[in-house]
Order: structure tokens, then sequence, then C-alpha cells
DNA sequence: TCGGCGTATGAGGATGATTCATGGAAGGGG
DNA sequence: CCCCTTCCATGAATCATCCTCATACGCCGA
């Protein structure tokens, strides 16, 4: 402190004191913290002290139930996602332009009908063109910050989300559509008058979308019920217990049980895209995904929107 | 990479080995590094030698005039710069959050004309408003990878440049337009025959913009002349020995001695914006920064072009 | 062949990170 | 009220890592 020079020797923070502050916040705690890192509770601690002192500022509140991240901790811990995350891609990137394979992690967060309905066979392609990949997928509700907001956080790196004007891409991050799916209309099949049934819905339901599409209608639903997600939907619709509009992509392989009755060129519909950030956007991983994403769209027709 | 234990352990670079990286690539050898960093020759050959195990990939080719890095090492090196300085941020930043000041240098790197006439105002508001921020301006010739190349390469935080359909904003950059500049005719003061004179040019200028107005016009420069800046081709034109097409910001401060002349609606124009990381874009420095520059360019009229 | 200029390498000491063991503080039952 | 559990804090010992010193290697030009 008395001495300038010795100043210069740690003022930065190295990559596992980053990962530990990391772990802190999304564990809410030293003990579990450490836990997750297979660390000590004690190294976690002393860690964390010393980041604070290093950066001159408390990063946690420390208290019964755990710890929990100041002003200064949330962006200090914000900051050392991105860290991580570019230090990853610089490992990644050096390897790639010395000549060497794609390979490595890449997390990708989806909703669940994606996840169910559109990876499994996108990413069996990617795997086989680049067998260094390891792709993981983490089911993702599409409500608050969503899937996108997972790679905002630095928590994936590629993210399918609804983009619209409603959703719109999130700044700083880059993104493309890679289809546009309608809205059916699914209702017990065999039911004399399913217009009859009360609506069924859930919380990650794009009623935005939707909202228009209901003014425009002469009929309204009789009443409405709220599910837990769109495969509870399916179930509700195939017992006879309501009818729903829902897309495409939920209605994949749904059961014989349920009629689909397509809403006919006013339907609403949702476009279905990718967000990921600019940097891992230039990595060779994310697009070797991308293009496959991609290259599952294109048999569905539709023209490129990409630029 | 027999151990699989031992590779958790140890992938990602610390930060003083991203140190000797950059060092190793500014001085262009070991010995130099070490020296300009207050180390060994040892030290450092034994640094990089670990960080081309961990990458799995050689970063410098080492010869008998020093060390010049491979293609792996001119993105290692250039991920390296900027992750030192988002780990700055980071300190800053969260310094910052804990007292409510902003506070660290800012380098920015700009062309000339924006330099002398755009920037002083706005660095004057920007440290009246933060004084913490000490902003370093560094000129640099908008030719090749320009000003966006220096942000890209993790040697300046902001990067004013011109951006078009010729020059976007650099793959995994991001940035936004300020302002939309005409270009003007200049000539000497009170010439009867302004045109008659030969073509006044520097390396800098934006020739793709200015071609095709010259293709649609029906007079052509009887000859031209090339100069090294925008200001020496004020000087020629101010002296009488030729005329030039300049954009409106190097035409501040004009002396009388020269003439200005719009030239019309058919008149061509440049783009001139900013561009900076997707990381350093959520710092509050940078944020500060173009908020400044928007508040700016906000007088002068034209709608915004941010969303 | 010999300096001069680079880098590579091995051994030893300093620095710092992790662990072990222990202490303190705050709730929640009995 | 006491005990028990669950957190985090702290000090000393252990262990890994980084740095330096000394030296070796390769390459050029005189």
């Amino acid at each position: 402190m008395t001495d300038p020079a010795s100043v210069d020797s740690g003022i930065d923070l190295a990559p596992h004191e980053l990962r530990i502050l990391v772990a802190v916040e999304r564990e809410r705690g030293f003990s579990a913290a450490a836990a997750a890192l297979g660390l000590t509770q004690s190294a976690v601690s002393h860690s964390v002290r010393g980041s604070e002192r290093k950066i001159g500022a408390v990063l946690f509140e420390r208290g019964r139930t755990g710890a929990r991240p100041t002003a200064a901790g949330e962006r200090a811990v914000a900051h050392a996602r991105r860290i991580l995350r570019l230090l990853d891609t610089l490992v990644a990137e050096a390897r790639g332009a010395a000549g060497g394979a794609v390979e490595g992690p890449l997390r990708i967060a989806a909703f669940r009908s994606v996840a169910l309905h559109l990876l499994p066979p996108v990413l069996v392609r990617l795997r086989a063109a680049h067998p260094g990949i390891e792709p993981e997928v983490r089911v993702v509700r599409e409500v608050g910050p969503g899937t996108a907001g997972e790679v905002a956080a630095g928590r994936a790196d590629l993210a399918i989300a609804t983009i619209g004007t409603s959703s719109p891409i999130p700044a700083g991050l880059v993104g493309g559509v890679l289809l546009e799916e309608p809205y059916s209309f699914v209702h017990p099949a065999g039911h004399p008058d399913p217009r009859s049934l009360p609506l069924v819905d859930w919380t990650e339901a794009c009623t935005s979308y939707t909202r228009d599409w209901w003014a425009a209608q002469d009929w309204i639903p009789r009443a409405s019920m709220r599910t837990e997600d769109d495969g509870a939907v399916l179930s509700m619709v195939s017992a006879g217990h309501g009818m729903a509009i829902m897309p495409a992509l939920s209605l994949t392989g749904a059961p014989a049980t349920v009629a689909i009755t397509d809403l006919g060129p006013q339907r609403p519909t949702r476009e279905v895209g990718y967000v990921t950030t600019p940097e891992l956007a230039r990595s060779l991983a994310v697009r070797a995904l991308i293009r496959e994403l991609r290259a599952d769209r294109a048999p569905s027709g539709g023209p490129d929107p990409r630029g």
C-alpha cells in the first residue's frame, strides 16, 4: 500500500477468483458455492475477502441465510461472467485459428417446445458434422428475461427465443429469425362444439400475439384456464377439458385424441429465432449450430431473412 | 491430457499471462517484453510456453530477430487486451458502484477531424458530469482496420468511425450512427473559376462515397493532388492551389480565405458513428460517453437512429 | 571460431492458494 | 434456557505456482 510499485502486482482478479464470485452469486452462499466448485468453504471465504480487498468494496452481504451481492457485487459478477466467457472464446478461437477442429461445450437455452421438438434432430446433425462439440440444452421459461436473458447474463452461449416487436433482440446481442410458425386451433377430437369449451392458456403463451387475433374474432372463449406449460395444455385438451390456441412446435407429436384446425390466412403467428452475443456469433461452434438450425428450417419453406 | 482431473484446474489464462502475451506482441520479442514488464526473459519464456500448452497452439514464431505472433497468437492477443481492459473496468465499476462515481481511463480512437472538432466539447461535458473519468483520445488514420480496428484489437475502448455499407461495423463489435454529415465544395475565396483547379485529395478520404457523386457530375476535376490529411487539404485550398470535396467536420473553423459551397440535395454524405465492444457497451464510462456524444449530436438536428 | 543476439531449460526460493481445525454468531426446536 | 444446526471468519500448515538465477542452445556476421 505504501509502496506504489507494489500496487501493480495484483489489482486484477484471477480467473478462479472470478469463478468463485460467480458461484457465490449463483448459489447464494459461500458454503454452497464451495460445494459447487469442489472447494472448501474456507477457500471461498478467503478468496472473496481477497477480491474485496483488491477492489476496495464489499461485494457480498453476509447473513444468516447465506450471502447476497451488493450493488458493487452485482456489477462485478456480471463483468466476471463475461470475462470468463471471453477467456473461453480466447482459447477456442486460438485453437480454431491454429487449424484445430471445433470442440468444446455449447450451452443452449431454449423454451420447452423447442427443446423437445426442434433441437434434437438439429443437434444430431451438429454432432455428426462436429464430433468435438458438446451441446448442452437447458430449458428456460420464456417469461421475464426469457431465454435471451440467459445469454445476456452469460449463462448460455445461444438462446432460442421468440422474436417480434413485443420481444425484440436485447440491446448488445445479435440474432436472427429461424422460422415463423402459425398458431392453430386445438380441440378434443370429435367434440360437437369445441368453441364452447373453456380456453386453456399457459404462463409462457405470448398473449400479446394472440390478443389482437382474439379482438378480431366474432367469438370469444367461454372461460379460460391457466396451466403450467404447453405440454399440460395439450393434456387438458386431449382429455376433453378445453380448447387452446397453440403454436405449431408445441403441437408436434400431438396425440390422435386432439384435432388441429388451421385458423386461415388471418391466423396469428410468432417468430422463433436465435439470440447470441456478437462475440460468440463469431465462434466456430456457434456458427456451426446456427448453420444447422438454418438447414433444419430450410426444407419447411420460407425465404431466408439473413443479411 | 492423460489425467482428466488435471484439465479442469487450469485451462484459462491468468491476467499476468495475458499481460505477457500482449507485451510480447507489442515488443516483438521475449527479451524486450520482459524488460518492458520488469521481468526476466526466462519468466516470459516460461509463461508463453505455459500459455501455449494450455491453449494447445503455438502463439509466437520464435526467431533470431525476436518473436512474432502466429494467426492463433494474433487472435489470442486481441482477446487478451480486451479481457485485461474488462478486468480494469470490473474493478473501477465495482468501486464506483460502492462510492457512487464513475472513474478510470477511457481510451478513445478517432480520426483527425473528429478529434479536433467533435470531441473537445463532448469531453468537456463528460468530465463535468463524471470528474473521475479520464478520457484519452488517440488520433488514428481511417485506413485499413481504421479506428474500429483499434477497438477490435483491444487498444481502444470506443472508436469514432465512418459507418456505411462500404465500411460496416465489424463483426463482434457494436455501434451506432451519431451524425450524417454532408460533403461540401471547398475552393479559394474569390477564385473566378474554382472548378478548373486541380482536385486535392487525402489518404483517408472516403473515395467510395464521393466516387458515385463524381460519376453523376457533368464536370470532372482537371487534375488531382494527394496530401497527408484533411488539414493539409484545407491549407492547399486556402493557398489557392486547388479545390476539394470535404465533409463538414473537416471544415469546422476553416479560414476566411476558403469558400464553402453546398452541393445541393444530391450531395454525397457520410455517416459518423461510434464502435465499441458489447462488453464495454455495458460499462458505465462508455455509456456515459455515448450519451454525451448523442447529446452533442441532437441540437444539430436529425432523428435518433437508436433502438 | 568467436562474440552477440535471440530463446529454452533446470533448480531453488518466494509468493500465494487451498486445506484443516477452530471459533463466533444467529435462529429454531425441545 | 440450552442445545443443535447452519452459516461465515480466521490462523497455521501444506501445497502448487510463478519467478529468478545460471546456463545451454541455435543462429548469424565479423
